[in-house]
DNA sequence: CCCTGATTCGC
DNA sequence: GCGAATCAGG
């Protein structure tokens, strides 16, 4: 595989929504997460914070898709504005507000020390033995991914997926995201 | 041991 | 310019 101006593009785009290295590389496929990262170097683009790196849950200074942010920390005037922009069917969209405005009643109701992950956003062949595996958006559409995050335990879920996997899906639609 | 980004250096 | 190998860190 070759840089084409496209797919430079597209790693310029990724790295700067926040993705690491080896999630670059997958959605680009055919390089390596060493490779993404020389050419990010080449290309000059701003470093993540920190010499030695880290993991996705040390990286201080920027906020990026793949940090944990206290439960009220404003994800939801984002995510509704998102879902309205993005929905186009009458029917469609009348469910994705119901299922804002649930989001809303949870947040609200929810600890203030609870973290709710945020979502990496990998495509099923991403997904390793220790990410979240929560389905997130319509298989049929383009931007379909998975939660994604990291899970410590046996569970395929994050802490927060597993406890709305096990529940009834009227309950679970209330909190999904 | 999993992961992260940074750097080096032969190609 | 490219990227595997390596390093350094969480």
């Amino acid at each position: 595989m070759n840089w084409t101006d496209e797919r430079v593009e597209k790693l310029k785009r990724l790295w700067a929504e926040g993705l690491s290295a080896s999630q670059i590389a997958a959605q680009l496929g055919g390089v390596s997460r060493n490779a993404v990262i020389g050419k990010v170097h080449r290309l000059n683009l701003p470093g993540r914070a920190k010499a030695g790196g880290s993991s996705s849950s040390a990286r201080p200074a920027k906020r990026t898709a793949t940090t944990q942010r206290p439960a009220n920390f404003q994800a939801r005037p984002a995510a509704a504005t998102t879902r309205t922009v993005t929905r186009a069917a009458g029917a469609t969209m009348l469910k994705e507000e119901v299922e804002v405005d649930a989001f809303q009643e949870i947040e609200v109701s929810r600890p203030l020390n609870v973290v709710v992950p945020i979502s990496r956003r990998l495509a099923l062949t991403e997904l390793t033995e220790r990410t979240c595996k929560w389905p997130i958006g319509d298989p049929m559409k383009d931007d379909f991914h998975f939660c994604g995050c990291e899970i410590s335990d046996a569970s395929p879920y994050c802490t927060y997926h597993a406890k709305l996997a096990y529940q009834p899906v009227s309950e679970r639609r209330k909190a999904a995201r």
